[in-house]
DNA sequence: AGCACGCCGACT
DNA sequence: GTCGGCGTGCTC
């Protein structure tokens, strides 16, 4: 922070002395550029500026005083001007710094993400509006243009859309009256329209008593400071709910909230059950919101009129300078680790967040991350449990269905048990899930003739078959190209084979077992956006759909009264893999899919096929034995000196020649770290080791808790230099070992 | 990130 | 002979 104190060295008491300022550019840069503050100009870190850089002029935050034995004199450039726009909030200036030390990525890209939307910085352009011309030209008067003037007679001046809207006719004739003097063009008070604000007194719906006594705690500490805690409760049990009323007390406080979410797709329920609680509606935040919402939510943040802001990761940059409160609605979810760019866990940022404005945060989830329940044994985190609701659902009953004695037949991937309870539950007229966490038709085409196995040209993957849209696609780069009808190895025609199953080859088979039965797929490839999700989502609270087939998306937060069948069709996919946290992992998403069933007093049925049912994650499932799962978990990452009772960092060497990768890794492994306290394991090429055509080695540095890792990594990294065409990407808690 | 400079291939 | 490809490097 600079010293503002006025002494006699201040340079702006200093007649002529130029006064530096460094200013933060949302540039990859690293560091502040210095430049000379006008004398006629006033500014104090945080403002946002117009500087010229090059021969452009860019945008940028002052950060702080410049360095006076920095640049020399001769040249600095003049700020230009400062920007209309409430300055940058302390917290989120130090935000930015905290994440850029600790990510060791440049100040720089970090403050980008706190500015995504630059045109917000300007002051909102008026919208065009219309109002009656003083005088009515003589001009032709259609009847659509009647329809208009008297809309308009009516009421004060509106924009083209709501007035054709209005009148029912195109805005084609607003703008012909426009030109032709019948109408004034004005300009409407901008972005004024009155936001309503979420009321924390507005009567929601009731809790039961243990649910107020959580309800009562978590408010309760809304007012005391910095505290974390973990709010772990079961699906159903109302954590929603029950967080509510620590929003209500932060806004009773006058207090911004944050509510982080992971997949802001699906949260039309979330938002319904906002509505119902405050009387209004909040503010969404997630960065595919279109640019002219996106700037609009931006600038009511940085202005204080938005009160409550749900979002996705990004959201927690956004300018609040009232923040009072941060909640973390599935906190385990790893969704929240932003992989590419700036990398880095925003339920860790958040922490960070809450630690820097002295304010609490709530982590919520019904499977917390074995982090967040380390955290609250070692008391560092508060933990709060809710209990199932009594006179409510009852936790479904897991079964495993043990695929080596109850196998599919040839071809299908449902066994006998699945099938039966299918029909069970049709004929009972209740509704079933399918969890299969594959897109596609299949994730492997093969040549019957030769064997030649379908690859992706710049991934280490194969190409799955999407027969919806009849192409082949990788999944990591994106590339797609149509089914080949000979093999591109050997030439045999009509030889090309489907491997292995995904959603939509399931659906063949749910199609020929069941074909009375009305079947949703649901996968990202089906459900394009928010509207498209609340349309599947009311088609089957309607009970429109009797099985629901789908990967990811459907595991996460919606419940359904009439779903009573949840099958797992593949429950061992996430277990393949040497991933640290693959039980962890798997646990948490099996357990999050199994909680779809059976709410409302209907009890439901969970079945897990699996080819390893000792596993301890599918005993756990079965077991209903959740803490044990942790415990022996936490066992393990113990023993071996894992995160979260170990630190690791992962390099990523990447790069167009894979002889360049190679010496950059070889030559990083060289000078690696290794002693007592940390020990750095590879290189080895990375699972995927061609990703988008760029070779990849991984390298992985495992330390002690105490190891300060930012400076163990920065003392390494310089150690080494590399080609330009090699880059060098540092991942600090990687989660991804990809 | 822009936007320059700079050094090798197909056009008027 | 120039136009233009994108590799490399700098911006207070």
């Amino acid at each position: 922070m600079p010293k503002r104190h006025a002494s006699s060295t201040d340079p702006a008491l200093i007649p002529n002395a130029t006064r530096r300022v460094s200013v933060l550019l949302p540039l990859p840069l690293g560091t502040a550029y210095d430049y000379r503050q006008p004398a006629d100009m006033e500014l104090t870190p945080g403002d946002f500026v117009s500087v010229p850089l090059g021969r452009r002029q860019a945008v940028g935050v002052v950060w702080d005083d410049g360095d006076p034995v920095g640049v020399e004199d001769a040249r600095l450039r003049d700020v230009s001007e400062p920007l209309d726009c409430p300055p940058m909030p302390d917290e989120t200036r130090r935000l930015v710094d905290w994440v850029a030390r600790y990510t060791l990525s440049p100040a720089g890209a970090v403050l980008r993400m706190a500015m995504s939307i630059p045109e917000a910085l300007q002051p909102v352009p008026p919208r065009a509006g219309y109002g009656p011309a003083e005088a009515m030209p003589d001009i032709r008067m259609t009847a659509a243009r009647k329809r208009v003037m008297a809309a308009l007679a009516g009421g004060p001046p509106r924009g083209a859309t709501e007035l054709a809207r209005e009148a029912a006719v195109s805005t084609s004739v607003v703008t012909g009256l426009a030109n032709a003097g019948a109408l004034l063009r004005m300009p409407l008070s901008a972005d004024g329209d009155p936001v309503a604000k979420p009321d924390p007194d507005n009567p929601g719906p009731d809790l039961d008593a243990e649910q107020k006594a959580v309800a009562g705690e978590l408010a309760g500490a809304v007012a005391d400071g910095f505290s974390v805690t973990l709010l772990d409760g079961v699906t159903g049990a109302g954590k929603t709910e029950v967080y509510f009323e620590a929003v209500a007390a932060a806004l009773r406080d006058r207090k911004q909230v944050l509510v982080l979410v992971p997949e802001i797709a699906l949260t039309g329920q979330w938002l319904d059950r906002f509505a119902r609680r405050f009387g209004a509606a909040p503010e969404v935040w997630h960065s595919d919101l279109p640019r002219g919402r996106r700037r609009r939510c931006w600038r009511r943040v940085a202005e204080g009129r938005a009160r409550v802001v749900i979002g996705a990761r990004s959201a927690l940059f956004l300018p609040f300078s009232e923040l009072g409160l941060i909640v973390v609605d599935e906190e385990h979810d790893s969704s929240y680790k932003q992989e590419d760019g700036v990398i880095y866990h925003a339920r860790d940022m958040a922490v960070v967040r809450a630690r820097l404005g002295e304010i609490p945060a709530i982590l919520v989830s019904a499977t917390p991350s074995l982090e967040t329940v380390v955290n609250a044994e070692s008391g560092r985190y508060r933990r709060l449990h809710l209990p199932a609701r009594h006179g409510g659902a009852e936790l479904p009953s897991v079964e495993l269905v043990d695929m080596r004695r109850d196998p599919p037949p040839r071809r299908c991937w449902l066994s006998p048990p699945l099938v039966i309870a299918l029909k069970q539950t049709l004929e009972a007229g209740e509704q079933s899930l399918l969890f299969l966490n594959r897109r596609g038709y299949a994730p492997l085409t093969l040549c019957r003739a030769c064997g030649h196995r379908l690859h992706c040209p710049n991934c280490t993957a194969w190409l799955v078959e999407h027969r919806l849209s009849g192409r082949l696609q990788c999944h990591h780069c994106g590339y797609s190209t149509g089914l080949p009808k000979e093999c591109p190895e050997c030439g045999a025609e009509d030889r090309m084979a489907a491997c292995g199953p995904g959603v939509e080859r399931l659906a063949e088979e749910i199609e020929i077992l069941f074909p009375e039965a009305r079947l949703s797929l649901m996968t990202s490839d089906t459900v394009r956006g928010p509207g498209a999700a609340a349309a599947f989502v009311e088609a089957i609270a309607n009970h429109e759909v009797d099985i629901i087939l789908g990967t990811q998306i459907v595991a996460k937060g919606h419940h359904f009264p009439m779903l009573t069948l949840v099958g797992v069709v593949d429950a061992d996919l996430g277990l393949m893999g040497g991933d640290l946290r693959a039980s962890e992992r798997t646990f948490q998403l099996l357990h999050q899919v199994a909680g779809r069933a059976g709410r409302e007093a209907r009890p439901g049925r969970v079945m897990l096929q699996t080819y390893h049912p000792d596993h301890p994650v599918m005993r756990a499932l079965a077991e209903g034995a959740r803490d044990r799962f942790f415990e022996e978990e936490a066992a393990m990452r113990r023993d071996g000196g894992w995160p979260p009772f170990g630190r690791l960092a992962a390099l990523i060497v990447s790069g167009l020649d894979e002889a360049d990768v190679d010496t950059v890794a070889n030559a990083l492994a060289r000078t690696a770290p290794n002693n007592r306290d940390m020990r750095v394991l590879g290189p080895a090429p990375a699972p995927l080791a061609v990703l988008r055509g760029r070779h990849r080695h991984r390298l992985l540095l495992k330390a002690t808790r105490s190891t300060d890792m930012q400076k163990v990594l920065k003392q390494w990294l310089s150690r080494v230099r590399w080609p330009s065409g090699v880059r060098v990407q540092v991942d600090v808690d990687p989660y991804s070992f990809l």
